[in-house]
RNA sequence: GCGGAUGUAGCUCAGUGGUAGAGCGCAACCUUGCCAAGGUUGAUGUCGUGGGUUCGAGUCCCAUCAUCCGCUCCA
């Protein structure tokens, strides 16, 4: 297996540079310094997204007899939240060591005792700085640390925040005295230090629904949804009995949602808005595990389809221990980003949790009533759940490639995007040869007024027609057509007539294409 | 959230407290007969933002925002 922490930020400098230079992704706000975790895709990112989930609806939903679709709110009642077990438990305390400054899970302290020695401040030995910041060091009863100990710690703790380089040597500290604790959970285990308040992290954003909304009163309550799992939950019964699908059966979603993750990086790839393509495919309790690894096979063909290969997609069998608690099985799809190896997708055999959850919530019944077998009960759940922007990420990563392309000594290197053609923006590319030639321009115009009804198409006649191929290539135009002398019929074989030029992106290479069989031979290929 | 680094034209980056720069890209015209960098002309900047020090700040100081790297986190 290939070494997960295996980076190259250089690659994805090249990356985020060409999307800002090509009008893919821009940075949310920038003109005023930015919004921390959120982006804006521009004419071509827009177009490469919407190619995706058009894609993936196409395939998860219109061919397929037993997935339908939903699209759900966003703004989520609190009750929703709350039963699904967002409310009480998507935020973990979080608390920082003062001494070592590492972050530790509050809940995840064990309980000490012993003697806490406090100090009221401290001050350099030469005067030049004091502080009355109070500090504290534990000496557990069954620990091996001791007094000294404690005042070391206690002395680094004040060199630290004294900021004029000063070591623990030249600090005195104040104010000393002694406190018995017992079962203490706010003093890291590893030092002895005192660690700050926990602080509780709800990744969730709040937010308030109605005029005269009071953030207090729990009925005005609103969440921006954490996942679009939840409206699916909801409306598995009205969408079971309105559609009269039978098990196994699924529903599918493509929405933004949102975290206020504590903190956003890498690109787009971990933003506080995003997109999800989900869906939640409901089955008898037997038949779940199979299905996992069915969605797994088919989520790999999906990849596939879409440019990124199977043999770069790791899949790890999430073992037992790491999983939810609900999870009888979890697949995570990871993609090796410049930045690391990262999940893109996880497909997850929920079990029946979610429903009983919202049965239990709402005191609603969730129950599906067998007509073969006469049984009633609550189906259970595989949830293929993808990120859009993380896969759209990955497929820009993935087809990034500079092609050294040096002649006669001189270096030239290629930027190309080798776009899968059903993913790539633009689909072709239509240029006169030449600019000044009227009857080429005439016919490259036609050519474009013929496909645009179909597809994402552009026409340019500036430069030399060199230079345009090369601009295409960036953007990972699969096709460039050119109209040339062969096409007015005025040179070359007659046959040529009314034939244009194919240049193919990733080969470079060339061939002839009749204008009337154009629309037939483009569709074929970006379908 | 912590620590480190960075922030100057669309991109990549120079810039010693004293007039804002280069290469590429972009636009117009010329050239161009199929794979970039030929010619002429041109546009583009509150030097991330806000304070401060100074006669004078892109440069020094403080704060803040953002990005990257390392921690941490990622139900």
């Amino acid at each position: 297996m290939a070494d997960r922490t295996q980076t190259d930020p250089v690659r994805m400098e090249k990356i985020v540079s060409l999307c800002k230079r090509r009008g893919f992704i821009f940075q949310a706000a920038e003109i005023y310094g930015g919004l921390n975790g959120c982006w804006d895709y521009g004419p071509l990112g827009a177009e490469l997204k919407r190619n995706l989930k058009d894609y993936w609806w196409r395939v998860h939903v219109q061919e397929r007899p037993d997935v339908v679709g939903m699209d759900g709110a966003i703004l989520t009642h609190n009750a929703v939240l709350t039963a699904s077990g967002h409310v009480g438990g998507f935020s973990d305390p979080l608390c920082d060591c003062l001494l070592s400054k590492e972050r530790l899970r509050a809940d995840q302290i064990p309980a000490q005792s012993g003697i806490a020695y406090w100090w009221s401040g401290a001050s350099r030995k030469d005067g030049s700085w004091s502080t009355k910041k109070e500090f504290s060091m534990l000496v557990p009863t069954d620990g091996e640390k001791d007094a000294k100990t404690a005042r070391k710690g206690a002395a680094q703790y004040y060199s630290q925040i004294c900021g004029s380089g000063a070591t623990a040597a030249d600090i005195e500290l104040l104010g000393e005295r002694t406190e018995t604790v017992t079962d203490s959970t706010r003093y890291n285990p590893a030092n002895g230090s005192l660690v700050t308040e926990a602080r509780s992290f709800n990744l969730m954003f709040k937010t308030t629904i109605g005029a005269a909304s009071d953030e207090n009163d729990p009925a005005s309550i609103g969440w921006l949804r954490p996942e679009t799992a939840q409206s699916i939950f909801c409306q598995y019964k009205n969408i079971l009995d309105s559609s009269r699908m039978k098990l196994p059966f699924g529903i599918a979603q493509i929405g933004k949602s949102f975290r206020n993750e504590i903190n956003p990086r890498n690109f787009t790839f971990r933003s506080r808005e995003f997109e999800q393509m989900e869906i939640e495919y409901f089955c008898r309790a037997e038949d779940g595990l199979r299905l996992t690894d069915e969605w797994l096979e088919t989520c790999l063909t999906f990849y596939e389809n879409i440019g990124i290969p199977r043999d770069k997609i790791h899949i790890l069998d999430v073992p037992d221990g790491e999983r939810a608690f609900y999870s009888k099985k979890t697949y995570d799809l990871e993609y090796a980003f410049p930045f690391g190896v990262q999940e893109l997708q996880g497909i997850a055999y929920r079990t029946d949790y979610d429903l009983t959850r919202h049965q239990e919530g709402s005191g609603k019944p969730m129950e599906y009533f067998d007509e073969a077998t006469r049984e009633k009960f609550i189906p259970h759940v595989v949830e293929p759940s993808a990120g859009c922007d993380r896969t759209v990420l990955a497929v820009i990563c993935e087809a990034f490639d500079e092609e050294e392309l040096g002649k006669d000594g001189k270096s030239d290197v290629r930027t190309v995007m080798r776009f899968h053609p059903r993913m790539a923006p633009i689909k072709a590319a239509i240029f006169p040869l030449l600019k000044k030639n009227a009857q080429q321009v005439r016919i490259a115009h036609e050519i474009e007024q013929m496909l645009r009804p179909f597809m994402n198409v552009f026409y340019d006649e500036a430069g030399a027609v060199g230079r345009r191929y090369r601009r295409q290539d960036e953007v990972g135009t699969p096709f460039c057509i050119t109209v040339d002398f062969e096409t007015l019929g005025e040179e070359g074989e007659p046959a040529l007539k009314d034939t244009v030029t194919i240049r193919h992106r990733d080969s470079m290479e060339q061939e002839r294409v009749a204008i009337s069989d154009l629309l037939h031979w483009l569709l074929k290929r970006i379908h």
